[in-house]
Formats: C-alpha cells, sequence, structure tokens
DNA sequence: ACTTGACCTTATAGTTACTATAAGGTTTAG
DNA sequence: CTAAACCTTATAGTAACTATAAGGTCAAGT
C-alpha cells in the first residue's frame, strides 16, 4: 500500500498526473487512508504502469480508455490494440517524413543565412528567405 | 483590398485562425468597410503569409511575433532568426530520434502481436506486450 | 418584396495532456 | 512548537487553434 508520492516515484509519473488520470477516470479513485489521503494497492499500480508504458508509445489517453474498458469486461482489446498500432506506425511515418523535409528546409535557408555577405545578412536577409518560401527550391532543385 | 475570405482562399490560412492571430497582435486590425467588414491590404497579406511561412516551418507563434518587432522597428532579425532557427534544428532532430525509436517498437511489438498463436493472442495478447514494457527488448536486442 | 444561401460579425467554450497556482490540512523531526 | 515535507481540493494556464452560438449583410432568384 502507497502513497501517491511513492508510487510517483516508483512509476516515474507526477502526483499532479497521477490524479489528472483519476479525475478523467482512467485510473479508478483509490482507497483512502485515515486522513483522506489516496492509498494505493499493487494493482492500482500495475495500472497505472500499463497507461504510462501506454503513453510513451504515445497512444492517446482515449484509446487507452478504451483498451483499458475491454480490459475490464475481460473481453480480449487484442484486434483493437493491433488496429490502433497499425494507425499509429502509420500516422508516425507521416510525421516522420514531415519533420525531415521540415529539417531539411531549415538547414538550406540556414546555410544560405551562412553564406550572405554580412551587409545584406544584417538588412534583408534570412527574413527574406522566411517570407518568400521560395529559397528552398531556389536551392534545392530547381 | 480583400475580405477575410478572400485572404483566406489566397493564403490558405482559415478565416478562424487569422481572427485569432488578430487577437493575439500578431496581426495588426485591418480597416472596416461600411458594413463592419474587415479589408485587407496587400500589406496585410503579406504580413499573414510570412507568419504561415514561419508556421510551416514550424516556428512557435510567440518567435514569429519577436521577429516581426524587429522587422517593425527596422532592426534586423537576423541572428535572432539564425538562432533560432539552429534550435529548430536541434530540437526536430531530436523529435525524429524519438519517432524513429517510437515507430521501430510499435512495428516490432505489432509483428509479435501477429505471429502469436490466435487463441493467445485472443486472450492476454498485446495488452500484455505493452504492459510489460519488456517485449521491445526481448525481441530486438537482448 | 421576400427569402434563401453564402458571406461576415462577436463572444465564448472546447480540444490534448498536462502543469502551475492558491489555499489549506497532516505528519514528523528538531 | 514550528518548520519541512508531505498530502488535499479547486481553478486557471499552456499552444495553437477549432467549434459553436447567435446574430448582421448582401446578392440572386421567385
Amino acid at each position: 500500500m502507497l502513497s501517491i508520492g511513492e508510487v510517483s516515484q516508483q512509476t516515474g509519473v507526477s502526483t499532479q498526473t497521477i490524479r489528472y488520470y483519476e479525475r478523467i477516470k482512467l485510473l479508478p479513485e483509490p482507497k483512502r487512508a485515515g486522513n483522506n489521503y489516496r492509498v494505493y494497492s499493487d494493482s492500482d499500480v500495475e495500472r497505472l504502469r500499463f497507461v504510462n508504458r501506454a503513453r510513451q508509445l504515445d497512444f492517446a489517453l482515449e484509446d487507452i480508455a478504451e483498451i483499458l474498458a475491454f480490459r475490464y469486461q475481460n473481453a480480449p482489446p487484442c484486434q483493437y490494440v493491433m488496429n490502433v498500432m497499425t494507425q499509429q506506425i502509420t500516422v508516425i511515418e507521416e510525421r516522420i517524413g514531415d519533420l525531415q523535409r521540415l529539417r531539411d528546409e531549415l538547414v538550406n535557408l540556414h546555410r544560405v543565412g551562412l553564406t550572405m555577405p554580412e551587409d545584406i545578412e544584417m538588412k534583408q536577409c534570412v527574413c527574406h528567405l522566411i517570407k518568400t518560401g521560395q529559397s528552398n527550391e531556389d536551392v534545392n532543385d530547381e
């Protein structure tokens, strides 16, 4: 039986966040000690660990709630979880692609900024690059 | 001279977002027509394009406001912009790394889920994988 | 003249996943 | 007996929008 602070330490989830999860019903209301402090059982901690782990996999809290609901009904959430995973993978791969393109663009702009003569750099410079939105194509491919 | 809807079409920024930018003073209050409709000049549109382009580069609105403030004072924001860019690139590269690790982990879990015998898959399955948080290491490297 | 639909206006609340703050109660060590 | 390190609740703030409500304006069609 652990206090909220102890649970926080053991799981790496802040006390604020634990209370937040309780508020949005992702975690059940724990028992209370005589002084009204929260007291957590092993199964509470296990559930929190599950939530935390799923968050690290970037599952939305809503999806996690759904999975937990399946779990509680003793229905197998497997197919659901597998579907969510497939979706997640697609979304993440798209994000990676977007970010890579963005990084290339920024690196380009930065490089152009560096190679500008100082007096121009200090007057028109990078703002112009941002503004036009064409530097990328200019430098890159066209 | 354009209406908010026309500006929206020309820039790809929703009318809601244009009003939002005005509210947080990223854009100046435009003139109004007799009917109280917003009327935008070319320079208004140019400024919005700048904001939009910077957003596409994932600059925070706060940074954009800072850059625009420099611009207005005719002070060269160059060094500031260059610094922001450098920071952005670092942050983005970290995010890409995180996401790649996450994707690998998910792909792994998904693969394990697929190769599970169906009866097990339908009872313990992926939830267990999420729960333990150890499947990744099991499958990957150790 | 009137109504329908596509515009425009403001103000306010909702989104996601937290984080921070205020204002206070409890417990333990010195 | 007081200071610290816990705990409690309630509420507001974060980023960058998006959605909703409730209404005003305008051009075209009947």
